[in-house]
DNA sequence: TGTGGCAAGTTCACGCCGTCAACATTTGGA
DNA sequence: TCCAAATGTTGACGGCGTGAACTTGCCACA
């Protein structure tokens, strides 16, 4: 799964643009896209607001008709980002092998989510940090969790934390998740996947990529069998 | 459980002071005290090299003497935030509950390993983000996160993911845990609470104490049970 | 017992950052 | 047609990390 850079622009960009001077006719998604080319490279804490207004070719406080202070523009890009992230666990949906048996199916869909989650991470570590880190500065508890921000949902208009409860859902129709564990479940999958994100990132960025790949599958092996209702 | 600044500054503090001009005696342990102090408010980005040496009482650039650059003072804060991390977790490990059945124990400790890690991060969330921002900052893989960095062990002299291995190892040798699963339980765990983690610090916030509680608990269950050795 | 060198502080300066206030230009609607 | 709002610019401010050059005090050695 690769995001290439049109991927991201095609939700954001638009409008022709006309000469350059004054009016620039789409500003805010310029500068947004010049934010998310940062944060590709370096994380949020590279959306430096000074550089972003540079790559556009405009003045420094042009943004502040679009955006209160540099932390708004940084949400922007942890929206774009977390669609992005929304895609990739609908694509990996998308290419799920295709089974006449639900539990089996159930069990696919569950796994290809985290997939897609751990391989956006791999894949756009910066965008990824980006989006994880935009928690930790809006409040709002599990409510605003349930919903996503707003700009960040994928082509199916979920969130992931939406896609991954429609994956739960999946496997509570057919039997396999026990309806009292349904809550802890979608912490614990969360959690998993999560945290798997990081240490690849962080302490195992040294692994080959093929086990690498071993790796994801084990883990979310593991943990999804700690789900599965008890015999 | 919780964590005074006593407690953190038993570790690095140390030297009597005499009067206060020019030599200080003991500059670099009082900077990484203040920077810890400042950490412990915001995170590592609220670690600012001028308001530390501000606090200090000493010239923003004599910082240099004793650090090559500000990250290097943010990873010897980090060093002991993982240390303090890995003393939460043997406090917890220290109140295991006494049982003579040692598959009990060895999933009572290992239980206990997860609390520590999550009540630490939420006991202290910028200690707890600093250390984990620290893997990003440094290269090394797996190598170097099993030894940990050298200045994050606690007082078993036992880093945290040491700590965990220990936790599994126990596991492993009561028949509880499958030795081929060991490698990937280790990575599972270990994402798990990070992971929950970072749950409970972003998205669910906002949750009451107590239910937070049972939210460690049950998560901690369902990633356990998927260790277990199949029956 | 000097004394000289080196470690550990200081001051000053630079360029970068985010942001504010005041000003300039466009544009769209009465 | 013209004016008000929206959108962009300039200039300035304080704060940041950091480098260079200077100063102070301690200790090792003659």
């Amino acid at each position: 799964m690769k995001f290439t850079m049109s991927t991201l622009v095609l939700m954001t960009a638009s409008g022709a643009r006309g000469q350059q001077p004054y009016h620039h006719g789409d500003l805010r998604n310029a500068l947004v896209q010049a934010a998310v080319g940062l944060a590709r490279e370096g994380g949020p804490a590279a959306i430096v607001l000074r550089e972003v207004a540079r790559r556009v070719g405009v003045s420094p406080t042009a943004a502040y008709r679009h955006f209160n202070a540099l932390p708004e523009l940084i949400e922007a890009v942890a929206d774009v980002s977390g669609a992005a992230l929304a895609r990739s666990m609908e694509a990996e949906l998308g290419s799920c092998p295709q089974t006449d048996d639900p539990r089996q199916a159930a069990w696919d869909r569950m796994r290809a989510v985290g997939r897609g989650y751990v391989h956006f991470a791999l894949a756009e570590p910066g965008l990824f940090t980006t989006t994880a880190s935009r928690e930790r500065r809006s409040a709002g508890g599990v409510g605003s969790a349930r919903g996503g921000g707003g700009g960040e949902r994928g082509a199916s208009g979920l969130s992931p934390w939406d896609l991954l409860e429609q994956a739960l859902d999946d496997m509570l129709s057919v039997g396999m998740l026990a309806a009292e564990d349904r809550e802890a479940a979608a912490i614990a999958a969360w959690a998993a996947v999560h945290g798997l994100s990081y240490l690849l990132l962080d302490k195992l960025a040294a692994l080959p990529s093929a086990e690498r790949e071993a790796v994801i599958d084990a883990t979310l092996d593991l943990v999804g069998r700690g789900l599965l209702v008890r015999d």
